[in-house]
RNA sequence: GUGAGUGUAGCUCAAGGGCAGAGCACUGGUCUGUGGCUCCAGGGGUUGGGGGUUCGAAACCCCUCACUCACCCCA
C-alpha cells in the first residue's frame, strides 16, 4: 500500500472542517486589522530563499525541498512565507515607500525535518506582513493581532518573549563584541557554537547545550548595545505593550533562526505544547526588501503555526465547531423507474435550499434506512411503483416515525414542511 | 542528521516460543416496501515488510519501513 509521505498529516473528516474553521478564525482577525490576502505559489526559485533566509541557517542548509524542473531551473518548496510574499509585493509594485502596505497569506510550508509533536514536514502557516513606512507602533499592532487570537481561543500557558536585535548601525558593533567574547571562551563551547562563532555568532545565544550556558549567560547582551534609535524603538514597543496590558518578557537571547530580522523580534510560546513550544513568531526586517531588489524600506511580520494553534485550541476546548453535515432528507428509489425521478427530486430539493442525498445502491430497504441514519437525515422518502402511479410522495420523519403524504407536483408543500421542521430545530437545538 | 519507545482485524487493545483473540464497527438473520433496541449468526489477519534462530516465531536475533516522543531546529 502506498502511504502518505513522512511528516504529512492527512486531515480526515471532521478534522479538515475543524481545521478550516480555526483557520477562518485567524483570517478574520487579520482581516479586521486590515491585512489583504495574497495567494503565494507553493514553490519558488530556490535563490529567493537562499538570499533572504540566509545561507547559514538550518532551513536553507538542510531543510529545503529542492528540485530542478525539465528546463534545469532550481526550485524549492517554500519553507516559509515571508520571502515569497516580499517577492510578490516587489514584483507587483505593491510597496509604496512613504505609506504602509498590509498583506497576509496562508498555506502549507515544507521543511525536511524529523517529525515530532507539533512539527511536520508539511505544515500550515498563516502570516501577515506590514511593508513600507513602518513604525514601532506597527510592531505593537502585530502583537495585538496575535494576542487577540490568543485571547479569543483562550490559549493555555502562553508567554510572549520580546527582543530587539538592533539595526544596521548598532548590530555590527554588538556582533563584534560578541565574537570577541566568544573567541575568548572557545574552549568552553560546544563544536557547533565554535563553528557558529565565525559563521553566525548570534545563533550561539540560542544554544541549549548545558556546557555552553554559563558562557552564554555572561555574554554581552544586545540590549546594552542598542543605539539611540533602536533603544527608543525597543522602549516604545515595551511601553506600548504595558499600556495595552499585554504581558511580555524581554529575552535578550531570543535570536530568531532567520538571518533577516532586525529591531523587534518576538515569539509566542506555550508550555502546553511540549518540545515545539513556539506557536507564533516574527519581527522586523530592515534590509530584506532592499536585498530582494525592492525599495529600501523596512517591513515587519509574523507567522502562526496552524497545527500548533490547533493543538492549543483543542486543549483549551475552544476549537470552533465544524459545520453540520446532517441532511434534511434522503431518497431511496426502488426500481428502475424511480431512479430518474429521485435524481430530479434531489436537484429540485437542493435548489430549494435543502440538503438531500440519494441512496441508490441499497438492495434492501433496511440498508437504506441505515444509510439515511448515517447521513443524519431527518426525513426519508421511499419512491416505488405505488408512489409513481399515485403521483404521491410519502415522507417519513425518522425522528417521530410519522409518515405524511405530499403531492409529487408541485413540490412546494413538501419543501415547506421540511423547512418548518428544520427551522424549528434551529430555534431550539435541544434534542 | 542522532537517540529512545511502539507497530497484532476498519478502530481500541489482549495473547510474551505451542490452535491469533475480545470489545466496538461492518454484513446477514430474527423482521419480504419501513430503521434504531434485543437476541443469534457471519465475514474479515501473510501479527508493518524482509531475512535468520527453532521441530515450532506475533513473541527471540539482524536489516528495513512507519508511527510516537526527545535532541537539533523552528511555526
Amino acid at each position: 500500500m502506498i502511504h502518505a509521505p513522512r511528516g504529512i498529516k492527512d486531515r480526515i473528516p471532521p478534522e479538515e472542517d475543524r481545521f478550516l474553521a480555526l483557520l477562518s478564525v485567524a483570517e478574520e482577525h487579520l482581516q479586521k486589522a486590515g491585512f489583504k490576502k495574497v495567494g503565494l505559489p507553493i514553490f519558488e526559485l530556490s535563490a529567493l530563499f537562499t538570499r533572504s533566509i540566509g545561507l547559514e541557517t538550518d532551513i536553507v542548509e538542510k531543510e529545503m525541498y529542492l528540485f530542478e524542473d525539465k528546463g534545469g531551473e532550481r526550485f524549492a518548496l517554500r519553507p516559509e512565507g515571508t520571502a515569497s510574499l516580499l517577492r510578490l509585493a516587489i514584483q507587483h509594485h505593491l510597496i509604496e515607500p512613504a505609506r504602509i502596505t498590509r498583506l497576509s497569506y496562508q498555506g502549507p510550508m515544507f521543511r525536511h525535518e524529523r517529525p515530532q509533536a507539533g512539527r511536520l514536514r508539511q505544515f500550515h502557516q498563516i502570516g501577515a506582513e506590514i511593508l513600507g513606512a513602518i513604525t514601532p507602533q506597527d510592531n505593537i499592532d502585530l502583537l495585538v493581532v496575535i494576542d487577540s487570537i490568543s485571547q479569543k481561543l483562550n490559549l493555555p500557558g502562553t508567554t510572549l518573549f520580546i527582543n530587539n536585535m538592533g539595526c544596521a548601525r548598532c548590530r555590527p558593533v554588538f556582533r563584534e563584541a560578541l565574537v570577541e567574547y566568544l573567541e575568548a571562551h572557545q574552549s568552553g563551547l560546544c563544536v557547533t557554537c565554535q563553528k557558529r562563532t565565525a559563521t553566525n555568532p548570534l545563533r550561539v545565544l540560542d544554544c541549549k547545550v548545558p556546557d555552553c550556558q554559563p558562557i552564554i549567560e555572561k555574554a554581552p547582551s544586545i540590549i546594552d548595545f542598542l543605539c539611540e534609535t533602536s533603544r527608543i524603538h525597543h522602549e516604545t514597543v515595551c511601553s506600548g505593550l504595558r499600556n495595552l496590558s499585554i504581558p511580555f518578557t524581554v529575552n535578550p537571547r531570543l535570536v530568531r533562526g532567520l538571518d533577516y530580522y532586525t529591531e523587534t523580534t518576538f515569539e509566542f510560546v506555550s508550555d502546553a505544547l511540549g518540545s515545539q513550544s513556539t506557536w507564533a513568531a516574527g519581527g522586523q526586517y530592515d534590509g530584506l526588501i532592499g536585498q530582494l531588489e525592492g525599495p529600501d524600506v523596512p517591513g515587519a511580520g509574523f507567522a502562526i503555526g496552524m497545527e500548533r494553534l490547533s493543538l492549543l485550541a483543542e486543549k483549551a476546548g475552544t476549537l470552533p465547531l465544524p459545520p453540520d453535515y446532517s441532511q434534511d432528507i434522503s431518497i431511496i428509489p426502488l426500481g428502475d423507474l424511480a431512479v430518474p425521478l429521485a435524481q430530479s427530486l434531489l436537484r429540485d430539493l437542493r435548489s430549494a435550499g435543502l440538503s438531500a442525498t440519494g441512496i441508490f445502491g441499497a438492495t434492501k430497504i433496511k440498508q437504506g434506512f441505515k444509510q439515511a441514519e448515517r447521513d443524519g437525515s431527518r426525513f426519508l422518502l421511499i419512491i416505488g411503483e405505488d408512489e409513481i402511479a399515485k403521483k404521491e410522495l410519502v415522507v417519513k420523519d425518522l425522528l417521530t416515525s410519522e409518515q405524511i403524504p405530499f403531492p409529487l407536483f408541485p413540490l412546494t408543500s413538501l419543501i415547506d414542511h421540511i423547512r418548518s421542521v428544520r427551522d424549528l430545530k434551529k430555534v431550539s437545538p435541544i434534542s
